[in-house]
DNA sequence: GGTATATCGATACTCCATTATCGATATACC
DNA sequence: GGTATATCGATAATGGAGTATCGATATACC
């Protein structure tokens, strides 16, 4: 436990995550690494490699306790203290986004939403708040939001991220298509739509053409 | 040129791509490995090892001539040729793919949504139409559809994947925040918002408790 | 209580992606 | 036309993630 973490098992423990939550309160009250594994799709050694950061719950002969192991893979993720976040952009995908309901769950809360076309702004059917972009600085610094979301085009994804940097935000979670450019210390996930496609259609292709690798495109 | 390409290189293609589209026609002719890597945060050897893979028409003194590399990755990654695609579930999520004009650009057409709920059913304002879920497997054998895309939520998206794959699709797009079991031959592709979720709120949080790695969790 | 066994956790190994180094070469300039 | 140079492309070195092996141990069963 407590050991380095690396981007691809922090990625993977929600996926445990989910998995746990769907077993059944009545059932075995242990799951050992090889049954995850073969639920999931991985190998038994990586899931026992990946939960050796976060818990120290396992035990031999019976596996991990679901309830401490659960416990400890939320704890270590955060899900417990909420983190506060804009998003920019009430489009189809913003509007998505807001009515997630699954985002809370995660730890995630999204106070309002921003847009610059008037028409947009007032109450969305999620129940947030879109309010106009002019007001974005203002909210932001008064609720030290740390986290904007991106949900506008492409043209107009620098200019909002600048502004948001400029409103102090700290990490900025993008799903417009294309690259920004922040300082140093903010931190930058890119959610490419077309990226993951490209990996897809392009197996597609492949197992088409019976060249090779037919299947198992995903983790790992 | 014509290697093994690898899963990352992939996804970093349509970055590439994107970044080519963004260039002034009238602008340079040519553009360096140095320049595209430091537009999109890479180093300069990644880009050339990329590149390499898909095209050879890097010069010395100049770099790539942009129409000829816009061409070849856009050859590779098959965006010329267009796959017919099928969506099940017009939620919110499924409505804002639905209606994301970039899709055809990439060389996706998604023919037609299905929705087990009748009143989501008709036209969309997307202008794609939204069919009774009763109708999916006829289309999908009718039109030879070989991709699916999945947006409902997660307790039905086994069941909607079994019916996908049972109409011969051969390759399924998961947006639902579960894992999927598909046979061997069948190409599943996870888009898991809560595991990229928790790369961002990580580094978040490390961030601020002065822990270490401030920026840069992104791709790389 | 003793023993067999399933499973964990640590160490060692392999493999693949990224990064560094170096020679080759086409262009631009004189 | 000759030469200097920016840039590519190939090969080699590094690093890190994933995988295998093996000993340790807590549980279950007799």
């Amino acid at each position: 436990m407590a050991k380095e973490i690396s981007v691809q098992t922090l990625q993977r423990l929600p996926l445990y995550l989910q998995y746990l939550k769907t077993l059944p309160p009545k059932g075995e009250k242990s799951i050992s690494a090889r049954a995850l594994g073969e639920a999931l799709g991985f190998g038994e050694i990586q899931v026992r490699k990946d939960l050796a950061c976060v818990s120290d719950s396992g035990r031999p002969k019976t596996g991990y306790p679901a309830v401490e192991l659960t416990r400890d893979i939320e704890n270590f993720l955060g899900y417990d203290n909420v983190n506060d976040a804009v998003l920019v952009g009430a489009g189809r995908l913003g509007k998505a986004l807001l009515s997630y309901e699954g985002f809370r769950a995660y730890g995630l809360n999204i106070v309002a939403a921003f847009d610059s076309s008037p028409e947009k702004c007032g109450g969305d059917e999620s129940g947030k708040k879109i309010l106009p972009f002019s007001k974005l600085q203002n909210l932001c610094q008064r609720m030290k939001i740390e986290l904007g979301i991106i949900t506008v085009p492409a043209s107009e994804a620098q200019a909002v991220c600048d502004v948001l940097v400029g409103s102090g935000v700290k990490a900025i979670w993008n799903f417009a298509p294309t690259h920004l450019h922040v300082p140093e210390e903010v931190i930058l996930k890119n959610e490419n739509i077309a990226a993951s496609l490209a990996v897809l259609s392009k197996s597609l292709a492949k197992s088409e053409s019976q060249f090779l690798n037919p299947a198992a495109v995903n983790e790992r």
